[in-house]
DNA sequence: CAGAATCCAAGGGGATACTG
DNA sequence: CAGTATCCCCTTGGATTCTG
């Protein structure tokens, strides 16, 4: 007999929603592109191929950890190539990759509805505070 | 005299490039839309509306504090509409507002592009860590 | 049924310092 | 120049309990 409390139920129920989800192609992609710097990298990269430090410089606001970071994992997702010329110092190059290049339509279609949208939703954030009387607690 | 270090520098460029990211319309919309609840609990309202435990059943991954943070936040943004049936016991209805619903053909456009190039990104990670000898530590 | 409130563990990410 | 390593804070989000 599998005698499960309510509980557990959910529990299992829960656990096998997080396996599906990250199997989902969709909620993988979501996952990359919603983190900040990753956009932000790409963004820069498909100005052209770009050292360490141009990058770094581009985006003001990234610390070396999180730049780094988010190269590499750009890199092992094959969307950013990682070129290095051995001379002293070292330079460093980087570039949007065959497979990263075609996501630049995409995140234009996602800026052009933005800006289409967005300052719609603000006005209805707006008005949902003035009736709620909490701008942001 | 404006003396500042280098680090000084450093910070006040840094608050800037938050301060034009927290106004930037994409970026906005990404923030929303990275997040994992809030594109499940729209996909599941495109079927139509649902009340607070339909939604809860659906998305059986959710905690109810992440469903109900999850909803407020989608109605402040006014892509998602609440209304309340006062019956004994109360009953809540969610849906889709004329200010949300255009958003589900961009994240159907999203889901396309997953389901045509995210194969090759994993087909890329596993690559680099074949190379790389890391699993993913 | 539809939440609100509280507690708490895990992880993300910044600042700093060091290196080949 | 292009990182790596470490510390540490602070947010995120799950579990639990209580209510109208």
């Amino acid at each position: 007999m599998t005698t499960l409390t309510a509980q557990e139920r959910r529990a299992e129920a829960a656990r096998r929603y997080h396996a599906y989800l990250a199997s989902c192609p969709a909620r993988r992609l979501l996952d990359r592109i919603g983190d900040k710097w990753v956009t932000l990298v790409l963004s820069a990269l498909a100005d052209g191929p770009q050292r360490y430090s141009d990058l770094s410089r581009r985006i003001a606001g990234v610390s070396q950890k999180m730049l780094t970071q988010t190269l590499r994992s750009l890199e092992r997702d094959g969307l950013v190539s990682r070129s290095v010329t051995p001379s002293v110092p070292v330079r460093v190059d980087y570039a949007l990759t065959p497979l990263g290049t075609p996501l630049m339509p995409l995140l234009a279609h996602i800026k052009e509805w933005a800006e289409q949208h967005m300052d719609e939703v603000a006005a209805a954030r707006a008005a949902y505070d003035r009736v709620t009387g909490a701008p942001a607690p």
